[in-house]
DNA sequence: TCACCGACGGAAACCGTATCCCGTCGTGCC
DNA sequence: GGCACGACGGGATACGGTTTCCGTCGGTGA
């Protein structure tokens, strides 16, 4: 038609031409401006806009008004459950609060969390959120705190999911503590003997989970051996491959059943038994040992992993909850769908995501928001 | 320290005048210019930058450059694995292409994928990718193309999965085909009296997989009451009430038991029986009939619905897999962990989510791509 | 020794939009 | 009827970069 179509985008320019009126009237007829402008006018630059295909260039917005509408979600997966539903909470928030969404994903990246938050921290949000971020090392760690201090000095807004030593809001589940009341109530069940399958201790959600159970099973006058605590992966074929060790085998797929082990071959970093600080080295890296005689419980540090165990349970012969029991932590929907339905810690996922949004919005103290949790217990934990 | 920090930003200007260089000079010393900087001047660039902790403005590259690094990803849930694994594929292209990925959410919206598109283009980014969008009437839908076309105009690229009427490069799951041969390896199972539990018609997905099992079984003199196929929500608790209905009853928690049904409360529309175009109108909108005892299986358009319908056939006293057959569709993970492993069609999403990727940045011609999918049979449907 | 050429620094134009500021015009009031 | 004032349109500028264009400088070949 016109000429606006010769570079392809269509810009306030076109608009304001379309219209016969001027470009500034167009912009203040465009969105919400303070100034009021005609009816008149106002009808023709809408009508020459729609005619036209314009929509205005976010960018360009954001760099003339100084800010964007943008939150911006750091995760670690976005496979994983756990954080699937708090970015689904945030996506609500969000949308509600007229702003849009930029995710990013860490695991993906060996220069974890702080290049990512760099970058991001270019994209001028309104707010980082941060649910997931390997640190390795303490430089990297303060490397991270100046970088976020960096952002806020410039206006930003942060937020922080489970990490609660630096010195943003932070949403704290009590991790420590749900593990705790979790082992003490199995041990009110009546186990004894048990295992422990957490993910990498610089993950602090696996640390902090591990350590309650430990703490609340030391509580109850329990120590589990140390070589049943079991570092892995931090999903599902993790929790599969340590349990499958634990029963005294590699873990192995049934032959034509599509049933069993981890999907995408042979994955992943080999099980390797845990160092536990001040007890001693454990036994048994990849040699397929077979511990698994005296155990009577299992304990994954989230569900995933937990639900990856029982069918491990399961392969090796077993029947989960009456052989041997296995809890988990999370309560994601799929804890209700396996059988037996898995004993767990709730933790209200989606409203973690809402409100770690809404705290960072608020302009509130930045402290820190402690976020209880509920252990659930179901049949795969039977009284024993 | 200097001036810079009264606003809080730093900008390249800051940096250049820390470095001693000017402007430009500045700019392509950090990023990936064709003119080249001297070794020293690049040198002091950099290391003012470090020193001031500069990140440069990304809308600001964006409109100077005229194009973002941006992939936009346009999705029905983030919470439903189906989804989850796709964009879990896209977030791994796009970190591998350098692209930073933007999510929208059309489930939240009321105004569909349309207005979320127009938003996003207004973002200017490299790629559109659709994975799920609600579209109601045509009119809405011929908005939509437009809308893509528009973009495509001024040098965006677009990719669709699933979806095969738009005259862009798609990813076409082979919805049908896949449920036809299950329907037809059921079929040569034994079973004979099946229902079908559905989502929304007006979601392409879910109308193909229903019709694609209803062809299959037609294929094998097989027409399924028409109350027994059912339209609920695309989700668990969908599924669940779903199967419940069948079975004989409202859909009901246990008290107690913490095992049951939907998680929030009373939750979504009520079951409608569906009206299959041709046959006649289906009966029972929401009375607890219960027509469940001639249903020798359930197929359910995705695994997830089927899995929350395997949690109500256990509710129900019965056994899934030995009583009723349970079949989904997409081969979730999490259908290997369930008791009875669901038969399902597998899917490779995460695949799918990388190809879009691909196909989008591609030169290739818009046609479209086929993507084959297997039917995965497993113990939650013996043969009978 | 001089012309020429390549490398590189700096000024300035430009990307698309918001907004300040000024000028015009219409209206109400005295 | 004149005047002050408010409403509103338009030009100019700012935002933070990229890129073009020009000019300088040092080195090379004849």
């Amino acid at each position: 038609m016109s000429d606006h179509d010769r570079t392809g985008t269509v810009t306030l320019h076109d608009v304001a031409r379309e219209a016969g009126v001027s470009y500034a009237t167009a912009s203040r007829a465009l969105n919400g401006s303070d100034r009021s402008v005609r009816a008149e006018n106002l009808a023709r630059v809408q009508e020459a806009a729609a005619r036209l295909g314009y929509s205005p260039h976010v960018s360009a917005q954001a760099i003339a008004r100084g800010s964007s509408n943008t939150v911006a979600l750091i995760v670690g997966a976005v496979d994983d459950p756990y954080f699937a539903s708090i970015a689904d909470g945030v996506a609500e928030g969000a949308y509600q609060a007229g702003l849009t969404l930029t995710a990013a994903v860490t695991d993906r990246s060996p220069d974890m969390g702080l290049q990512i938050v760099r970058t991001m921290r270019g994209r001028r949000p309104k707010v980082i959120l941060i649910a997931g971020s390997r640190v390795d090392d303490d430089g990297v760690y303060a490397a991270l705190a100046e970088e976020l201090a960096t952002y806020r000095r410039a206006g930003g807004r942060v937020a922080l999911l489970s990490r609660n030593d630096l010195d943003f809001p932070t949403l704290a589940v009590d991790h420590h503590g749900g593990a705790f009341r979790l082992a003490q109530a199995l041990a009110g069940l009546g186990y004894r003997r048990f295992a422990v399958v957490h993910g990498d201790d610089r993950i602090r959600m696996s640390h902090d989970r591990r350590q309650g159970f430990l703490d609340g099973l030391r509580q109850a006058g329990i120590v589990p051996e140390p070589r049943h605590v079991i570092t892995t992966d931090l999903n599902r074929d993790g929790g599969h491959r340590a349990a499958a060790f634990l029963l005294g085998g590699a873990a192995e797929a049934r032959p034509g059943g599509g049933t069993g082990g981890p999907r995408d071959g042979a994955g992943g970093p080999p099980v390797t038994a845990e160092r536990l600080p001040g007890v001693g080295v454990g036994v048994g890296v990849g040699v397929g040992v077979g511990v698994g005689v005296g155990v009577e419980a299992i304990f994954a540090v989230n569900d995933v992993m937990a639900i990856g165990a029982m069918t491990a349970v399961r392969e090796a012969g077993l029947t989960p909850g009456r052989d041997i029991a296995v809890a988990g932590f999370d309560d994601i929907d799929a804890a209700r769908d396996v059988t037996p339905a898995l004993t767990s810690v709730r933790v209200p996922l989606r409203e973690l995501g809402r409100r770690a949004l809404e705290l960072a919005l608020s302009d509130e103290s930045p402290g820190i928001v402690e976020v209880p949790v509920q252990v659930v217990l179901r049949e795969s934990t039977p009284p024993r």
